[in-house]
DNA sequence: CTTGGATGGATCA
DNA sequence: TTGATCCAT
């Protein structure tokens, strides 16, 4: 029973995740390749055009959709619905559709998303996850010290869930904020300690999060030309599901407090993970169908149906917590090329057999040399699966090779032993040309690739926090580490029809727990707002990067400064980070060094250390690249090397001078703002106090100039106007009910900046 | 028959 | 670790 609650408490509420979706994808793809085809309703087919009904529809653009084409429709079908209709057909190399570019095209926007936060994942070719939780951090932190201000523009294209437009969503937060200062009354009150700061600061974090992301959303614009939709909320599985309610180029925000209505209509199925065999199994036993109705039941009623691990995850996600964490992976962590061969079309001789091993193993060489210039990798395995069809029914097997070399006929010789070895009629006794059982699926898939840059060292490092991998320990561990008992209680604010439990056995027992676990986590104990903590943390991971660089082995500071390092299990042998000084499972200290690394690295060294990567990779002409590979790699790891020193050793010269204390150790703190000497641990709810007031003063100073801005929200509202405008600029300290008038009047320019 | 194929990730025994 | 299976885009 050893867990780190308060870092995970924190976790619940605190991330802010968002997913970033493009729009039809393939439809932009190939709008872009052919502008011609910009304006016109496309749709983009798979195969040739001999198909069922002229084939099926794997994208279609925003403007067929308006047409009324549907994606469940055949070509013909949507021909006929809409006659100007742009058929685009993906290509066909060695029999097969050729994906790659949209890959490439995948690639390029996952790059740019990539200098925003080294908290990304690429979840699909189209789409990824972000942990904003830092950016906003500081944003929150610099808009309350005045140096940053929200403008309307800034929430362009946001929605929020449950509220008509994003100006009814300000407006209410609006209230809330200036109403927090006036009033004790607060309606995270009756949250446990832990949460109720996360818990405030949620709507005020979401809207700022979506001024980030709509800064991301514009610069991958305008590095790629294509656009996106994006989620905002404070987990994964929630930033998912609402990234598809306001398309296209649109991005959406879950108000903390929206969930449950949210989860009332919402269908158990769409939920990620819900929508296959097991979410059905889950609506059926429970006989339920809304994600509201899962919070009828408890946490043990709901394991009788499934295992520990999805119970908990699902009693979790109905109060609309989900502790994923967003895995940093930049590449993909294997390589796949696979064909099926449908009905007829399954594979019934050795010579047809023969033809397509080689094709798809043509395909797995070209994947894989172009990885291994992209990533400076080579894979050490390969997976071979085949499906037969026996008596009717497809059975499918796979075996694994080892992969010594990258070889078109090294792969089909492997392939084919394991096919004749792993099948208990390979041939037809009578014939010994024929199968005898069709082959209906071939694929290949390379994985656990091996880095080509020797041999550890700081090069090594560095490229793992780059082209790595899972961070396991986070993904798996989170999930479990959440107590039951501390969810079940901590979660009543979800309830907001009443009906929670009651929560008070449950505090005591936490705190209990908290104190006799918390041997470690004193430094960073409640501070994850702070913004004199975030800078703390920044200057600690100078520090950190200058200890790996001059001297990786030495051990410094005891804090545990990340807050993805929420969760410690106990029984596994723990060693110390050399960096954090924290206590770190065995098997799991490479994941954890490279959370480090992934961490220390600010955007513009990330982008100027794979800019150089690139250069150094990229090979002159593109083709022909396959036997120069070996001699290449030699030449490149010396340049890398030059490179990466160069790398570090600018990082070391624009690096901030050195503090000598961390503001960890600082107790106190004086407020920017007054002078006042402030606790660390109250100057958020001091700020906090500060910020009210400047939006007072803000709305108050902007009145006039919005009446310039006119939009179809403040039409709406303008009834609501009244002229009041006789309060000082100290009027923040009057009462309630004049700020609240004051909010509602100017809603739309509240967060103007006033620079 | 028919949103099916290609692809990638994750889980579990 | 492997092989089968599930899930998702």
């Amino acid at each position: 029973m050893m867990w780190t609650p308060q870092k995970m408490i924190n976790n619940k509420y605190d991330r802010i995740i968002a997913l970033i979706d493009m729009d039809c994808f393939y439809c932009q793809v190939e709008e872009q390749l052919n502008p011609e085809l910009k304006g016109k309703p496309i749709i983009v087919q798979p195969l040739q055009y001999d198909d069922y009904g002229g084939g099926g529809i794997i994208a279609l653009n925003y403007v067929a959709k308006a047409r009324g084409v549907k994606r469940s429709m055949r070509g013909d079908e949507a021909k006929t619905q809409c006659p100007d209709l742009e058929l685009v057909r993906v290509p066909v190399i060695r029999g097969k559709a050729d994906l790659s570019k949209y890959r490439k095209a995948g690639k390029q926007v996952a790059t740019v998303l990539q200098t925003f936060t080294p908290l990304m994942a690429r979840a699909s070719v189209d789409e990824a996850y972000l942990d904003l939780t830092e950016r906003v951090q500081t944003r929150l932190a610099d808009m309350t010290k005045g140096k940053y201000a929200l403008s309307k523009s800034d929430l362009k294209c946001t929605f929020a869930v449950g509220y008509e437009c994003i100006d009814a969503y300000v407006q209410f937060v609006t209230n809330k904020v200036t109403k927090a200062t006036d009033d004790a009354e607060d309606d995270s009150e009756h949250l446990p300690e832990e949460d109720q700061e996360s818990f405030r600061k949620s709507d005020i974090k979401l809207l700022i999060a979506a001024s980030i992301v709509n800064e991301i959303r514009a610069e991958v614009k305008e590095q790629t030309g294509f656009e996106c939709s994006a989620g905002i909320a404070h987990n994964k599985t929630l930033a998912k599901l609402v990234c598809g309610l306001n398309k296209p180029n649109k991005q959406t925000l879950l108000p903390l407090k929206q969930i449950t209505d949210f989860y009332r209509t919402l269908p158990i199925k769409k939920v990620q993970g819900l929508g296959g065999k097991f979410g059905e199994k889950i609506c059926e036993d429970l006989n339920i169908q809304y994600m509201a109705e899962l919070l009828k039941f408890t946490r043990e009623e709901i394991q009788k149906h499934c295992d520990e691990r999805n119970s908990k995850w699902l009693y979790n996600l109905a109060r609309g917590i989900d502790m994923e964490a967003v895995t940093p992976r930049l590449v993909s962590k294997s390589i796949s090329c696979s064909k099926m061969f449908p009905r007829q079309n399954a594979i019934a001789d050795v010579q047809t057999l023969n033809h397509w091993l080689h094709e798809i193993a043509k395909d797995v060489v070209d994947r894989v040399d172009e990885d291994e210039f992209e990533n400076n990798r080579r894979p050490k395995q390969i997976v071979i699966s085949f499906t037969q069809s026996i008596n009717n029914s497809d059975v499918s097997s796979s075996r694994t090779v080892n992969f010594v070399a990258n070889n078109e006929n090294k792969i089909v010789n492997d392939a084919f032993e394991v096919i004749k070895r792993n099948t208990t009629k390979f041939l037809k006794p009578d014939d010994p040309n024929a199968l005898f059982n069709p082959i209906k699926y071939l694929g290949f898939n390379v994985s656990k690739f091996e880095s080509l840059d020797s041999k550890g060292g700081i090069e090594e490092l560095f490229r793992r926090s780059f082209q790595k991998k899972e961070n396991q320990s986070i993904t798996e561990t989170s999930n479990v580490s959440i107590e039951d008992d501390s969810v079940a209680n901590n979660i009543c604010i979800l309830n907001e029809n009443g009906n929670e439990e009651p929560q008070n056995s449950f505090l005591s027992k936490y705190n209990v727990e908290f104190k006799d676990d918390d041997t470690d986590t004193e430094n960073s104990e409640s501070d994850s707002e702070s913004g004199a903590l975030a800078e703390a943390t920044h200057q600690m991971n100078q520090n950190l990067l200058r200890n790996v660089l001059e001297s990786p082995r030495l051990s410094t500071s005891s804090t545990n400064p990340e807050y993805i390092d929420y969760y410690v299990p106990s029984e596994q042998p723990k060693v110390a980070c050399s960096k954090c000084g924290k206590m770190v499972v065995e098997t799991e200290m490479q994941v954890h060094s490279d959370a480090h690394l992934a961490f220390e690295l600010n955007e513009k060294q990330r982008t100027e250390f794979q800019n150089q990567l690139k250069r150094t990779h990229a090979p002159k002409t593109p083709i022909k690249k396959k036997q120069k590979s070996e001699t290449k790699i030699l030449s490149n790891k010396k340049k890398e090397k030059t490179s990466i020193e160069k790398f570090l050793v600018r990082k070391r010269e624009t690096s901030p001078e050195p503090s000598t204390s961390t503001a960890i150790d600082v107790e106190v703190e004086k407020c920017c703002e007054c002078g006042k000497t402030i606790p660390i641990t109250d100057l958020f709810e001091h700020l906090d106090f500060h910020t009210a007031k400047k939006l007072q003063d803000e709305l108050m100073k902007s009145e006039t100039t919005t009446n310039r801005m006119n939009n179809n929200s403040m039409k709406k509202s303008k009834n609501n106007y009244n002229n009041s405008l006789s309060s000082s600029k100290n009027k923040n300290n009057t009462k309630n009910k004049n700020t609240k008038n004051t909010a509602v009047r100017n809603i739309t320019t509240f967060f103007q900046s006033t620079e």
